[in-house]
DNA sequence: CTGAAAGCGCTTACAG
DNA sequence: CTGAAAGCGCTTACAG
């Protein structure tokens, strides 16, 4: 099989196209035609070759097939998100894979961490090992170092963030409109002092919800005081420790919006660690597992993260199928729902 | 660029070492060299070329240089777990990432679902797309299947369950150790009757765990009683059920052993669903974020699960760097992790 | 319907 | 130190 190298050495490797070939006494291209359905080959033929490729268990060479074809594709796409151990972001990524696998593609992925740096590197890195396609959770400031990739055919879409500096399709969740009914809700209970918590800015996703935040208590007339606004939370501890810092002030707030998972499971250490998790209320944007089984259960603003990932592969593999639609940002709903926490009044009860 | 094809059609295409060669004008070996970094080339021919190469915005086609090359590496691995989203398994995929990133390695993923089909169906997929090896957490009845996979060269190492009729590397918890550390703790605490909750026997780590229940339960000579084992559950919600079940038959047990982290969530949502979450104690195999939040924080025996996926990868890399030691199977120790289900009393205090 | 030749982008194995 | 030729395993673009 393929026994020599060029010097002559006995090479242990697989079977290839040219030993069913010489097995089945056909050419090559008869091998080839069988293995990839096309029907112009004779049966008693067709089945000769399948028989030999079956004897030497034989596999074709994906790769060196994706090299010679006209269309260059592997069947592999890249899949970059902040961390495949936050629940959210685990839930895209089984979204993206079962669009995937029911295309016979499968996925290269990588951790981004928030990591401007790991970001380009791994971007690139897929697509010098030749992915069709990208689904990214973009960290850094721009996109811009993607654009000579785009003009050389990468299909590429954005996830729970659009790109900047970089004309893409986009999967977002509607970040402003549920912190606004995320604060509002907490309002309508009654609050008016209600602090915030969340990531640093730099992510579109915190800014946004942000933005909501102070529209919010804009609209009720409540200015924002940054007494109670805490950015830069971007691990439980941290988010812990700044919860504990907030309830633990002057005039401490009656009710919490934290802007992220990490962030609202910090919010629930901290005011149960004071005893206060049935007096101060909360309400956290992303679910999370369990929110609804802790006491009390966790408000939270919830988003279709398995629907954002499976829209998000289901725009790319429409861009593979040769859509050149202008490129467009989806912005996904969101909703309450109420478990307790958000529902407590100010008094406490 | 490579601007014509053999039928003197314009192609758009990235750009190739041929290319590069033409604008610096040198032979595309000495591009090659460049690229590879070797040594023997004159700093002034060296220099053309990398000006050229970044004029063009030039990128090695690895799929192309991988096939040629001798080793035919493509410094790809695949990772086959059973699902993403199950926190036991992205902790340990993301130790498996962090370790290839260190040595410039993509990850391929695939969610195999406890499905024998599709751990075949990926396997033979990701071998196709020309990976170098394989870390599987394997779902199939036998592995049979991949001994001319070895034969042929691609490594590979199993995570959380040994292969079957297949020879080869697997790191898993002491499944069996914990389980008697589990059970022996409730025996401990004055527990005769503790009930067994758990997956289907015919995934190996359940088998272990019930395996040690028994153990336990034998050298306090205490006799298993069917009537408060479960097997087959797979799910939040049939543990749940099961629980609530077991729970409210005529001679209930005093407390629980729940064999993984599912189990125990459906196991604690059953309990705080009948009141009994401070009368019935509990242990659950395997930790699970948020355990320590809850009330009462769960009592578990906790697996390293980053410290198992971190040495999987350095097991397979190290085959791939020649390691030809016989295959061998690591045992990494669990813990039990008291935090208050686990140690209420028999009379509910 | 079948096959011999050329080539995908790169590296190997030479020769100079 | 540099390069022309051959070839990795396959498909394209022909000719028969």
């Amino acid at each position: 099989m393929s026994d020599t190298t060029g010097n002559g050495r006995a090479r242990a490797g697989r079977p290839t196209m040219k030993d069913v070939a010489a097995l089945a006494g056909v050419a090559i291209k008869t091998v080839s035609r069988v293995m990839n359905g096309e029907p112009t080959v004779a049966p008693e033929l067709a089945a000769r070759v399948q028989d030999a490729a079956a004897k030497l268990g034989y596999r074709p060479n994906l790769t060196a097939s994706s090299l010679r074809r006209g269309d260059r594709r592997t069947a592999t796409i890249g899949l970059l998100i902040e961390d495949v151990s936050n629940p959210f972001f685990a839930a895209t990524m089984r979204a993206v894979e079962d669009e995937a696998r029911q295309r016979g593609v499968q996925i290269l992925i990588g951790s981004v961490d928030e990591d401007s740096e790991r970001e380009r590197e791994l971007a690139i890195s897929l697509i010098d090992r030749g992915v069709d396609g990208l689904v990214i959770v973009p960290a850094a400031r721009d996109q811009s170092y993607l654009i000579p990739e785009r003009k050389l055919g990468t299909c590429m879409v954005f996830l729970d963030r659009e790109p900047r500096l970089l004309d893409a399709d986009a999967v977002v969740s509607d970040n402003r409109g549920g912190a606004i009914t995320a604060v509002e809700h907490l309002l309508a209970g009654g609050h008016r002092r209600i602090a915030y918590l969340g990531d640093t800015l730099a992510i579109a996703t915190a800014a946004q919800r942000f933005d909501g935040y102070g529209e919010a208590l804009r609209r009720a007339g409540i200015e924002v005081d940054p007494l109670i606004v805490r950015h830069g939370l971007r691990s439980i501890d941290s988010a812990q420790q700044a919860s504990h810092e907030l309830i633990s002030q002057a005039e401490p707030p009656t009710a919490l919006f934290t802007s992220q998972n990490l962030v609202s499971i910090g919010a629930v250490k901290a005011l149960r660690q004071a005893g206060r998790e049935n007096a101060v209320a909360m309400v956290g944007f992303d679910d999370f597992p369990l929110a609804d089984v802790l006491v009390p259960g966790v408000t939270v603003i919830a988003q279709d993260a398995p629907g954002m990932g499976q829209l998000a592969a289901q725009l790319l593999f429409a861009r593979l199928d040769g859509d050149d639609s202008l490129p467009s940002t989806r912005v996904i709903g969101t909703w309450l729902v109420a478990r307790g926490s958000g529902e407590i009044t100010p008094d406490g009860r």
